[in-house]
DNA sequence: AATGGTGGCAACCGCCGCGGA
DNA sequence: TTCCGCGGCGGTTGCCACCAT
């Protein structure tokens, strides 16, 4: 006997979310914050389980969310977390904080797993072993092989920072596929053309429906917000001032949420995250110093 | 032009851990 | 101390769009 559903299956909507339905959730978020999913179902009228909310503002509908292409540093990231952390996509997320753990996720499963088997595979028949822990003949192998694992991964996240810190806004030729902020949606503009998923194309409607409510908040934006909105929306010819305003919403709420973003954390990730925090306020210790010293005290709590 | 195959991604499912009663 | 409910996480599924034949 398993533990009954966490909401009454009878009555409750599934599959992909409409329109309407996010504006509901949205606004009920921003009315009062992320959190106490079971009653959101509830006090909003969606129906829709309370699991399916959160999950729904978590991956799509949370602000900050970057769409679209992952970029060559952020693959790597991912790379050499994965080979650091495994499969704890929550964890690889928090380092990149503009990443869902399904987008990770899904990233690694279709791109990025069978490139490492493909890697696996040219080992193998290269050097006629395989290198996986469990097929490996002795414990100390193993280790080797996981601290060279480690020590390719610290390198390439050195890299990666090292690159990040170069050229902090990703760059875009023609041929790339360009993510376009638009409120929580993202328009992708592949050589040339504006594409948008059927989803995506009711970010007007969206728009629309969110003018109401963001018409009492937009007051309070502070200018430089309304400029480093106006600063994405200028990709979007089509923007529209109603679409404008909502951004300026989100943005301002997402600041107002900073603090809940370190306490979604896992207890490592989080300590890292809040310590990293209060260096670069306190002494401007950079990044990489922090990610590496983390990354060898998880080495010695191995070896051990 | 039609159809089958494949890849990508949003969403669901079930388990687990934590915190409160 | 135990039980229960909730939120979080990872694995998996199913739909849809695109591509090749």
């Amino acid at each position: 006997m398993g533990r009954p559903p966490c909401c009454d299956k009878i009555g409750v909507k599934k599959g992909p979310w409409t329109p309407e339905e996010d504006i509901m959730l949205v606004s009920y978020v921003q009315e009062h914050g992320p959190g106490n999913w079971r009653a959101v179902p509830t006090n909003t009228g969606l129906r829709r389980c309370s699991k399916s909310c959160r999950l729904r503002w978590t991956n799509y509908l949370r602000p900050g969310i970057k769409r679209g292409s992952f970029t060559d540093q952020e693959e790597k990231m991912i790379i050499q977390l994965q080979a650091v952390l495994g499969n704890k996509w929550a964890a690889i997320a928090s380092y990149l904080p503009e990443r869902t753990d399904n987008d990770i996720k899904n990233y690694w499963n279709t791109h990025l797993k069978k490139l490492k088997k493909l890697e696996a595979s040219d080992l193998y028949s290269k050097e006629g072993h395989c290198l996986s822990p469990l097929n490996s003949s002795s414990r100390g192998q193993w280790e080797r092989t996981l601290q060279t694992d480690i020590n390719t991964a610290k390198q390439a996240l050195q890299n990666a920072l090292s690159l990040e810190k170069s050229s902090p806004i990703p760059e875009y030729t023609t041929t790339d596929v360009k993510p376009i902020n638009l409120g929580c949606y993202s328009y992708i503009k592949q050589e040339g053309k504006v594409s948008t998923s059927t989803y995506a194309s009711s970010a007007e409607n969206i728009a629309k429906l969110l003018k109401q409510w963001t018409r009492s908040d937009s007051t309070n934006i502070s200018e430089q917000s309304k400029a480093s909105s106006s600063t994405q929306l200028s990709c979007n010819n089509n923007a529209t001032n109603e679409e404008f305003e909502s951004l300026s919403s989100f943005e301002s709420f997402e600041q107002s949420n900073s603090d809940q973003f370190s306490q979604s954390l896992t207890p490592e990730a989080g300590k890292l995250h809040c310590e990293i925090s209060k260096r670069e306020v306190d002494d401007q210790v950079p990044l990489s110093v922090m990610l590496e010293s983390w990354l060898f005290d998880e080495n010695d709590d191995l070896l051990i």
